[in-house]
DNA sequence: ACCTGAACACCGTTCAAGT
DNA sequence: ACCTGAACACCGTTCAAGT
């Protein structure tokens, strides 16, 4: 029955890399505006002050998080095509973008990149112009894929439907209010196609993803002759 | 010198019109996080309780908002081929986010969609439906334009960039921190196309929406034969 | 050197009150 | 019927203090 405070080995010293990986983990469940300073600090079982000694505020935390999350992403291969290896590339960021919600809408728009971002970059760049393709093609290719990667990403995830029954739920949801007579040909839509049982919203991803690529190789081709 | 209060004819009466208007323009200026219902009634020169009147809460403000930017979005045409019509959809629909940037990411999102979005997506599926897609491709060109639509705004909007001046200070901001020789294929796209004079980004919109068309319109053929 | 507590200037929203 | 003011339970962050 002692009282005493068990001063010295309590519990882990706080670290920058602690924080980060506290942070990750409560915003993947409880989303980014759930993720707050004083919320972290209780996860953490420290005063929120304390967390200013290791990130210099929330802007940086995040700057920091959205770093971890692109060294999660796999960089190109030396050995595929190109083509095999964005598409490699697209479906590891799907696969990073869905597990973490939460950095959808932050990789591309940080205005401090850590270095996992710039190497990412530079990997992707490379493998681009080391398959031949010139600066401009670069441009086009790289602002192409990542609007639809960011894109598809952003409205699954703010779909936040992941199995058929949620789809028929949420397709409730929005569509109680209406007649929906009067939208017959998204009736018809929803109807016999988004609420019929083999349809699952992830499957588009990689169509889309494969037409964008077949896209750039003709545009490529096109931009040659 | 009168000091009284001009009790009758002070201010317009407050409606729901007013308040979506003002919000929306507020937000216009300040961002979605900017967008506070206290500044709001600081801007209507009400007490922040008198908007509660005419909304439910910040949400259900929110959702009107977004359904009257879906208004500003022009319908498909009946005249014109279906790759005309999602073109000219696809840029009013860019100019529309560019003018309210704080829209994209909600555009796609809301649970609870009003009457524009429900119209808005009921004649982009009758167009594509009459024009000759069956149910599935019509949800796999309706999720790759959106995807791109959608994510080319969102990285155009969070970079923030109008002028090749303000892209050269982004460049310096974001990679000053660095060596830029360990990055050397970013440090070449950068210095030789980025920076370069005429370079836009915003022209890359209507490359990618055009490449997405046309991938479109091959993926229907080869899903015919 | 590292952590804490109180305080400040904000939020959205509830509730009871004013006219 | 419509608007207001005070209050509550939150935020991020500054500053001075504790050990």
């Amino acid at each position: 029955m002692t009282t005493s405070k068990d001063p010295a080995s309590g519990r882990a010293p706080l670290t920058r890399e602690r924080v980060l990986r506290a942070a990750i983990s409560y915003a993947d469940t409880v989303g980014l505006e759930g993720l707050t300073m004083r919320g972290l600090a209780g996860v953490l079982k420290v005063a929120p002050m304390a967390l200013y000694r290791h990130v210099a505020n929330r802007e940086d935390l995040i700057d920091a998080m959205v770093d971890v999350v692109f060294g999660e992403v796999v960089l190109p291969s030396g050995g595929a095509d190109w083509k095999t290896a964005m598409r490699e590339r697209g479906l590891s960021m799907h696969g990073v973008l869905t597990r973490h919600p939460w950095a959808v809408g932050l990789m591309e728009s940080r205005r401090h990149p850590g270095q996992a971002n710039l190497r990412h970059h530079d990997a992707v760049i490379g493998k681009l112009r080391s398959a031949g393709f010139d600066v401009a093609m670069v441009a086009h290719a790289y602002s192409l894929l990542d609007s639809y990667i960011y894109g598809f990403a952003m409205t699954q995830v703010r779909m936040a439907v992941e199995t058929p029954a949620d789809m028929t739920a949420m397709a409730k949801d929005m569509f109680e209010p209406f007649p929906l007579n009067e939208y017959p040909n998204l009736a018809e839509f929803v109807n016999d196609h988004v609420m019929t049982p083999g349809y699952q919203y992830v499957d588009e991803y990689e169509y889309g993803l494969d037409c964008v690529l077949d896209a750039i190789e003709r545009a490529w081709a096109d931009s040659e002759s």
